[in-house]
DNA sequence: TTGCTTACCTGACGGC
DNA sequence: TGCCGTCAGGTAAGCA
């Protein structure tokens, strides 16, 4: 499932193989999909630097009208981005590979290519800053590893009684990028059960540390692969082993050595200690 | 405005 | 072996 640390080690392997080049012709599946927005309006877009907010991908396309436009880019669940040769047929949507979705096909015989076994991924092309139909990416909240993810705001956010701290977290909006494993991680580190609805300033700086040495870990190890996710080059994140809370269910807590638990909050599935994640 | 539920979507897996 | 039900979860929409 990619989040922040998966879609940050995408964006560092693929911004070097398609920054610079020029879309030259556009596929997509033609499954009706509201995810899959104008993609055709790539072609003959020049791609800039690639930025990640969230677990957004955004480039700035550049070029004769509709250009400059921008280029949307969200994994959803199980996308995974390869820049594959253009001949190479299992990059067409269509194709032997029946989970290719988009394919960008570029001026240097490369191919940008989205597959997405469970259509949870979104493209579009949009004006540039037009963020009218991505209201997730407009209200996203602040990058977790850079300085304007204020503690003090964190802290004052969780003080107010309202939803589970989990949801909170996976709400975007108090922080962007985090999604249900590095919630499980971080909840585990700063001793907080996933279901409190209001967390003192203690433990909210705890926390706000904790979602930051996750995330930061999990990005030098390229992201954690449970199942689907693969870098740009095919190979697999490494910080699955680091896991102490999410998957690890009915297994001992590597702090205490209580029996980790497994339960739904913000329907999500969640992995907590009793014993050192008290209510 | 906030919180909660449901829909979308399909591969993997367990039970029969 | 094949069928069926359940689970996984990020985002968006709808409702209370």
């Amino acid at each position: 499932m990619p989040e922040l640390p998966e879609v940050e080690s995408v964006r560092r392997q693929l911004a070097p193989l398609v920054e610079g080049r020029t879309v030259r012709a556009v596929a997509r599946d033609p499954y009706p999909s509201r995810r899959l927005g104008d993609v055709a309006r790539a072609v003959g877009g020049r791609i800039g630097p690639i930025v990640r907010r969230g677990k957004f991908l955004l480039a700035p396309l550049d070029g004769a009208p509709p250009h400059p436009s921008e280029l949307v880019l969200h994994l959803g669940m199980t996308g995974i981005l390869r820049v594959l040769p253009a001949d190479d047929p299992s990059g067409r949507p269509g194709g032997p590979d029946p989970h290719v979705r988009v394919r960008l096909e570029l001026d240097d015989g490369t191919a940008l290519v989205l597959r997405d076994a469970r259509r949870f991924g979104r493209v579009d092309v949009v004006a540039p800053g037009d963020r009218s139909g991505l209201p997730t990416l407009a209200a996203l909240g602040p990058e977790p590893l850079e300085d304007a993810f204020d503690p003090e705001a964190f802290a004052a956010a969780l003080a107010r009684r309202g939803a589970p701290v989990k949801a909170r977290l996976l709400d975007q909006r108090l922080v962007a990028g985090v999604g249900n494993i590095y919630a499980d991680e971080a909840l585990w580190r700063a001793r907080i059960h996933p279901a409190a609805r209001r967390v003192g300033r203690e433990r909210a700086l705890r926390l706000h540390a904790a979602v930051r040495e996750v995330l930061a870990a999990a990005v030098a190890r390229e992201g954690t692969t449970f199942r689907d996710y693969r870098l740009v080059n095919g190979a697999s994140g490494r910080y699955l082993t680091e896991l102490d809370a999410y998957g690890r269910a009915g297994l001992p807590c590597r702090r205490c050595g209580a029996t980790l638990r497994g339960s739904t909050v913000a329907q999500r599935g969640t992995v907590h200690c009793p014993a050192c994640q008290r209510a």
